[in-house]
DNA sequence: TTGATTTAGTAAGCAGGCTTATAATATCTC
DNA sequence: GAGATATTATAAGCCTGCTTACTAAATCAA
């Protein structure tokens, strides 16, 4: 019975877990404001950069396109943000974050802030640099682009 | 203009995209075998502990018991898992992988393997061990059961 | 200018998470 | 034993991802 990798520890899981996790805190702290996690980080990035196009949004958020319109679509009836034309390209809509997304911007980051201290207490200081650029590393070396790829 | 930490760098948000990206790669290159990464979860640890509850495979699996009900409704159409009645009580219903789980274990086993490797290009020795100690820890930090938690 | 190609957004339909609710069976308590 | 409580699996229906396929508009090329 050689079994030398036991995988069901292995970095893809362990990730998996991780992220579960902490999808699953935040949206139970979140209830009130009714904000899940994705929807959460729309807003980061609306109200980082100002509107942007679906297509932009897409790219921010590293998920397609389609994911990006049905997303919207929640987020415009809840109330969160709006599509307006564009006035050079008639194509595209330009998502723009409504006051209801500033007002709750704060409070949701709270909950953020205090749910990645939690989760990291007992790690030793560093840890949290440590694990960003690990996992920075990780996504440049999986992404399809091929840019600052390091090997093969 | 005050914004101290840039959110779209934070734990969460790196965590979700390098698990995505790990998703993804893996499930680009198990197509011929028609493996998704869940599934693939699942076979993990029924090869390793032999057949399990759906109660059980759902603690492992750490997903909730509904979920792991239709995964394996899937996996059973798919020819990958059996539900056998358990002798010693009704309600319970065992997965059992098939030789076709066994027969494809080490192939997808080759395909993490060569993922992990690809996914941590570029960063220092022991830096898997590192990061994989961090994950352990945010899991049990976040987990529901408070045993091992670390402050209050 | 016309025709081909690219880009932006969306519909349909699937996988994999979730909450809430239900039925059947075990188990615990009196 | 009988009744209350736990546990096991599942149904219904939601959210967030995906692939594939389509329309409309912009852009490139001849």
């Amino acid at each position: 019975m050689s079994c030398p990798p036991i995988p069901d520890e292995s970095l893809g899981f362990l990730l998996t877990d991780a992220t579960r996790a902490i999808r699953r805190r935040f949206e139970q702290r979140a209830t009130e404001l009714g904000l899940s996690s994705a929807q959460w980080r729309v807003l980061v990035h609306l109200l980082r950069r100002g509107p942007l196009s679906q297509a932009r949004l897409a790219e921010f958020l590293e998920i397609e396109p389609i994911s990006v319109s049905r997303l919207v679509d929640r987020m415009q009836e809840a109330g969160w943000v709006e599509r307006e034309p564009d006035p050079n390209d008639r194509r595209v809509k330009r998502v723009v974050a409504k006051c209801k997304a500033h007002a709750a911007f704060e409070n949701a980051r709270q909950i953020a802030d205090d749910l990645y201290e939690q989760a990291l207490a007992g790690l030793p200081p560093g840890a949290l640099e440590t694990l960003t650029d690990a996992l920075r590393r990780i996504i440049i070396n999986l992404s399809d682009s091929p840019e600052a790829q390091n090997d093969r």
